[in-house]
DNA sequence: TCTGGATTTTTTGCATGCAAAATTAATTTG
DNA sequence: CAAATTAATTTTGCATGCAAAAAATCCAGA
């Protein structure tokens, strides 16, 4: 009898507002720096206040939305710095879990990454990004299973959260793009022979690479600042 | 006129309600397991509903309750693995701290470290085991300042408040103790070194101990499991 | 006395109401 | 016509009310 497991209630509201509303400014429905106006968003999302303003403190101790005193949330808006910054923690997270998987990765779980791997060559060699995305999210989240350490994983994902709005779209140029798909291969390497050390560093800097390619686009999206 | 900067409005109450749940819960007031009645806990900090609701969101956000469906928030009660995992990462976020620090570390904050360990070896001295843990935590923050990583710290804090609990009640015993002070020891050298790599590993073992001290110690105070 | 079940009480979750602050619009004045 | 006040509107923040779920209590029957 485990119906009673499988029959969980619905998630509660504020829960479910919780969600929503994080895809939401990762996908930049909300863009950066805009107001969280609640009862805008209370009929968008057909809610009271009550729960909406319960989700929005959540996603504030999460970092994902700023409150500023009897003016309400904003969605956060990141500068250079912080972008270099959250990358840095990243990295240093990321390096972290590389070492540890390649300690404790199963046979199947290396398996299944060396599998993704081959699919994310595919997408590479047709150029189709948004496929190639997925599969990058994919491997590097194998690997933080593979670490078999639940907390860093929820940390790294929270810590993931704020940049994923910034992902969301950026588009890599040829040669960087090559360049990232070679440090994928020697993950994949490392990790097949057990050599934490090389992982930890690979992935480092496969993140500092990752953080040029975005502050550099943002650089070009943005010459805003320059003719006000 | 700075004057309309420094007459900031006191903090929204729900803000205020964080930190003195999580001030409650870090020192046990709240014991880990506890259910936070809302009613109780709306009379003892005489505030509504409301507001108190949006604090223990956050709270659950940063991981210090857990939220159950219909059955409101119960206090963290780490296992002996969470504490293991989250000390795990504790580890790595605080080697990185450790790494950064040593490259970026400017004179007089290298030298206030310094004069925070003397007093600490004072501390040491006299056995003096609350003015030791100030000044531990004093150092280990001064560290993470050094790295110049905003983004670090706040993650290193919000993963380090769910162990303070234990901490509050962990005594040293005199043999592991002389060690963490060797290390303390040891840190310092190599920032005077700025030896990055020195620190960083000095560190991920000075975080392994004192998991195992704490680990140990909650073996000793909970034999509780054992005589059901 | 103990167990099983129905009933009462409590508690949580969400909606709504109200006051203070902030924003916007309107109006006055130089 | 522009700048500055002032009034109106909106918006946030908190308190309260109400329904559904959970917990506690009570009570019959073995």
């Amino acid at each position: 009898m485990t119906a009673e497991i499988l029959s969980l209630p619905p998630a509660a509201l504020h829960d479910q507002l919780t969600h929503r509303l994080r895809q939401m400014l990762v996908e930049n429905q909300i863009p950066p720096g805009a107001k969280l106006n609640e009862r805008a968003l209370c009929e968008a999302l057909h809610v009271s206040r009550t729960p909406l303003r319960e989700a929005i403190k959540a996603l504030a101790a999460e970092g994902l939305v700023a409150l500023v005193p009897n003016r309400g949330a904003v969605a956060l808006a990141l500068t250079e710095e912080d972008i270099q910054h959250t990358f840095e923690v990243l990295a240093g997270l990321e390096s972290q879990s590389g070492w540890l998987a390649a300690e404790r990765i199963t046979e199947t779980e290396l398996t299944e990454i060396q599998a993704l791997h081959f699919e994310m060559l595919a997408a590479y060699t047709r150029r189709d990004l948004s496929h190639y995305y997925r599969l990058n999210a994919q491997i590097h989240q194998a690997i933080n299973l593979a670490a078999k350490n639940p907390v860093l994983s929820a940390t790294y994902q929270q810590v993931n959260a704020r940049l994923q709005a910034l992902r969301f779209r950026s588009n890599q140029d040829g040669a960087k793009w090559g360049d990232a798909m070679a440090e994928h291969t020697q993950m994949v390497e490392a990790l097949v022979a057990r050599d934490g050390q090389a992982l930890g560093r690979i992935l480092q800097q496969h993140l500092q690479h990752k953080c040029e390619v975005v502050v550099a686009q943002l650089r070009d999206a943005t010459p805003l600042a320059s003719h006000v």
